[in-house]
RNA sequence: GCCGGGGUGGCGGAAUGGCAGACGCUACGGACUUAAAAUCCGUUGGGCUACGCGCCCGUGAGGGUUCGAGUCCCUCCCCCGGCACCA
């Protein structure tokens, strides 16, 4: 028997794959669909690196049985392709970013290609082809005439010495990631998409998909739902009053000041009255400078100032009380201004204690003079009016309901969920396909003009201003208005990121459609994705924007349901040997490049697999791939005991309906790991019996095709066997087979193992006592004790308590 | 601080409340070889031992429930990830 030759085998397979289509995906929607998804990379200098496998493996073994098992299965790959990194090294070496995009991307492909993925790369999607961001564009423009999207100033990070605009990953402890420099913020005009108006069905709707709980978890608290309420307070002698969101409308009766913002527009409206102004300008300027950085590393001491010449009215009691200014209020949350309750809330009673204001016990239970009491379970309402006595939940619905009718309050939700700041201020990302007229406005792109392309530029380097570098190519910038044919100029801020890859899934689904997004029909059939798995650092921002996109659409009518993904699941990293975070500064990346060329793609793909749980971290360790090496080897040998048979031979039977049941399940649930030591576990077998039938071999190699497809192809060929073996059906077991029906079992005298005895898994109690009486060590155990109790649990234990 | 996830051999990791350490790696011993690599066979949690009998200890620490706990309950320690003045 020859030895196996990984490099001839896989390039053969691969070329038969390619040639004759085999993983090509149609769109014969009469078949039952499966649709695995896989977060598309990013295709960056560097290659792709030994990480990248590890998710594409493990839903490429899914798709591969769920074709196995007759499904349609669409498996695809594309790229997320606009982004920084290339636009700095366009900056750097002059070269157009498509130019070195295009580079990236055949490299990435070829890399892929090389490890035999079953993707359908005839429906591969490139974020920055102008015939996908057409419709990247088009769904902008549907929410922008839905009001989603809007314009509004809001503080970027800037840095002073690079003169450009960071996006916050691009942030480092406070620094830019590229120079070092403290970041700044700067207020720019930006576009906004109004994610928060689906805040509340993001979060509810949760409870349609399955995800793993981790990542819902993350989901709902960083949309952050709050219950409370919206409580006015009315500003002596003026006109105008402070609204405040609490969620302790039952601390009513112990806010003793108010505290607001330093950015509250009241500041101005009322700038008349104040008599300490320049102490509050100071204060604000104070504020404005302080970076996220510095904000955060302060939080701990408080700061502020009060607005003399201002005062408050606590509504339930008419009692004045002051208001103060401090950073702790955050203007971007709930309305920018607070009722302080120092007696129940930690931030507040500090406050107060460094001012020297009044704290009022309102909820007895704990000693407010001592710190603030925010127990609300075990708490009774006191010094608060009509509200005494009760408990604290009975107290917020009374006091909510008073408010109501009172016109003084009323029930409120709150999310932290912020708007999506959707501008970059940079050359390579999707044009925002919107103008600006003088006179007609913010005035969208005709759809049939779609897509609005980048400008051919020779220099990509960004303005002094801040602006994006695309407000320099003044001859792109200015157009003509289409609504009313005068001057006009192109908003010159393009699109982050995340706006390519919030649909791609979509496309996926009829890919060439120039119609359309992609045909209703295709998407109809396709949608939702059963399966997408992809990084936990995902979770909270294009996970969310994708799900919002998709419910946007569904309201359009656009898509079949709410949710874009039916199950989640996430992988974890592969770090280097050293157990370090893989980079090149560390020196410890592994390039899947040599260990293909070394061990083989099957190698590869099943170390990646069996390196440890999928869901978590985990080292390489480059004797673990050689042992994936020795077992492939040793399944390759198999060829040399097989024998004629076309039923489970009678020594191997159980052992095989135990390894299909084993494997099949925890393919599907993430259990990779465990299903190659079953298959190990049976080829160990098999090597001890001396021999496998042609039965036990077919099986044998269609449980390992999804994590080795090459090598099970071949030998599936060599053997002789009809067809190719991805043409074949997924095995099944017998529950009754998996059941070995004589089994050894423990004898225990008080919980602990004294000896062993081999019983039928129907023997009853008395056949089994009887074993275990003529078991040698347990007599001795038993000499000269009294036997209290016996407990026997067929097929588990026999335990004996003795005194 | 808050919210998650974890602590099991030298390492990666297995274990519906039922013989802890499956499977793989490493290491050691042996076979094959002029030799090495590869391959194959064996041993591999710690300790004791009248070393092929058999005993004790052992899943971060301490308590508890149970005939029986890595697994369930309580208290605590440590590590990883996320959020962080969110009213």
């Amino acid at each position: 028997m020859a030895r196996y030759n990984f490099r001839a085998v896989e390039k053969k397979w691969q070329e038969i794959w390619e040639n004759e289509e085999i993983f090509k995906t149609r769109n014969d929607f009469t078949k039952p669909k499966f649709y695995a998804l896989v977060e598309f990379p990013y295709p960056s200098g560097e290659g792709l690196h030994v990480g990248h496998p590890r998710p594409y493996t493990a839903l490429d073994v899914v798709a591969r049985k769920r074709r196995l098992e007759g499904y349609n299965v669409l498996y695809p790959m594309g790229w997320d392709a606009f982004g920084l990194p290339t636009e700095n090294y366009a900056i750097q070496t002059k070269i157009h970013p498509a130019v070195i995009t295009e580079r990236n991307i055949n490299r990435f492909r070829e890399q892929l290609k090389s490890l035999g993925f079953s993707f359908d790369w005839s429906r591969e999607v490139n974020t920055t082809d102008p015939a996908y961001f057409k419709w990247t564009q088009w769904i902008f423009l549907k929410l922008f005439e839905k009001g989603l999207a809007y314009k509004k100033e809001m503080p970027i990070n800037w840095c002073p010495r690079c003169k450009i605009g960071l996006a916050n990953e691009e942030v480092v402890d406070g620094g830019c990631e590229r120079c070092g420099h403290e970041v700044e913020t700067k207020v720019k005009n930006q576009w906004m998409l109004k994610i928060t108006a689906y805040a509340e069905r993001l979060i509810n709707d949760l409870d349609l998909v399955d995800y793993i709980e981790r990542v819902k978890i993350q989901q709902r608290n960083w949309i952050g739902r709050s219950e409370g309420a919206d409580v006015t307070f009315k500003i002596k002698d003026t006109e105008e009053s402070l609204v405040v969101f609490t969620t302790r409308p039952d601390t009513l009766f112990g806010a003793t000041y108010m505290v607001i913002s330093p950015e509250h527009p009241v500041l101005e409206r009322l700038k008349e009255r104040i008599t300490n102004l320049p102490d509050i300008t100071a204060y604000q300027e104070q504020a404005r400078r302080k970076s996220e950085f510095e904000r955060s590393q302060l939080a701990r001491e408080k700061t502020g100032v009060q607005v003399e010449g201002l005062k408050a009215i606590n509504p339930v009691n008419g009692e004045e009380i002051s208001i103060w200014v401090s950073d702790y209020v955050l203007m971007s949350y709930g309305t920018g201004a607070i009722m302080a309750v120092p007696g129940h809330d930690e931030r507040d009673w500090e406050f107060a204690k460094k001012f020297g204001l009044p704290i009022i016990e309102v909820v007895a239970g704990g000693d407010v003079t001592e710190q603030a009491y925010t127990d609300t379970e075990t708490g009774t309402m006191v010094n608060s009016g009509f509200l005494n006595g009760l408990d604290v939940q009975t107290a917020k619905a009374k006091i909510t309901e008073w408010l109501r009718e009172q016109g003084l309050g009323e029930p409120k939700v709150n999310y932290k969920l912020r708007d999506w700041v959707f501008s970059r201020q940079r050359y390579w990302g999707e044009p925002i396909p919107l103008v600006h007229c003088e006179k007609c406005g913010w005035v969208p792109v005709p759809e049939e003009e779609l897509p609005v392309r980048l400008p051919q530029v020779t220099n990509y380097e960004p303005t002094d201003t801040g602006e994006s570098p695309l407000a320099k190519i003044r001859h792109w910038v200015e157009t003509t208005c289409p609504k009313c044919g005068g001057y006009a100029e192109r908003e010159t801020d393009t699109m982050p990121q995340w706006a390519g890859s919030s649909w791609y899934f979509m496309r996926y689904t009829d890919p060439h459609n120039d119609q359309a997004l992609a045909s209703k029909e295709a998407l109809n059939y396709w949608l939702p994705v059963d399966w997408y798995n992809g990084g936990m650092e995902h979770t909270t921002l294009h996970l969310l924007y994708s799900r919002f996109w998709h419910k946007f659409l569904y309201d359009l009518g656009i898509v079949p349901g709410p949710e874009p993904y039916s199950k989640r699941t996430s992988h974890g990293m592969i770090l280097g040997e050293n157990n370090e975070k893989m980079s090149k500064s560390r020196g410890n990346v592994v390039n899947p490049d040599d260990v293909v060329a070394e061990y083989g793609a099957d190698t590869m793909r099943l170390y990646e697999m069996f390196i440890g749980d999928f869901e978590k971290s985990v080292p390489w360790s480059t004797d673990g791939v050689r042992g994936c090496k020795r077992f492939l080897d040793r399944v390759w040998k198999l060829m040399e005991v097989v024998k004629p048979g076309d039923a489970y031979s009678p020594e191997l039977e159980a052992k095989m309906h135990q390894t299909i049941k084993k494997v099949s399940q925890d393919y599907e649930g993430l259990k990779f790991n465990t299903a190659i030591a079953a298959l190990m576990t049976l080829l160990n077998e098999i090597n001890h019996v001396g021999s496998i039938n042609e039965a036990e071999i077919k099986a044998f190699l269609i449980l390992l095709n999804p994590v080795a497809p090459h090598i099970t192809e071949e030998m599936w060929e060599k053997l002789g066997f009809e067809g190719m073996l991805n043409e074949q059906s997924w095995p099944t077991w017998d529950e009754e087979k998996t059941i070995e029906q004589t089994i050894e079992i423990g004898v225990q005298i008080n919980g602990k193992v004294r000896g062993t005895i081999t019983v039928n898994i129907n023997d009853p109690q008395e056949a089994a006592k009887e074993k275990v009486m003529a078991n040698e060590a347990i007599q001795k155990a038993l000499d000269g004790k009294t036997i209290v109790k016996e407990i026997y649990v067929p097929g588990r234990i026999y335990n004996i308590v003795v005194k």
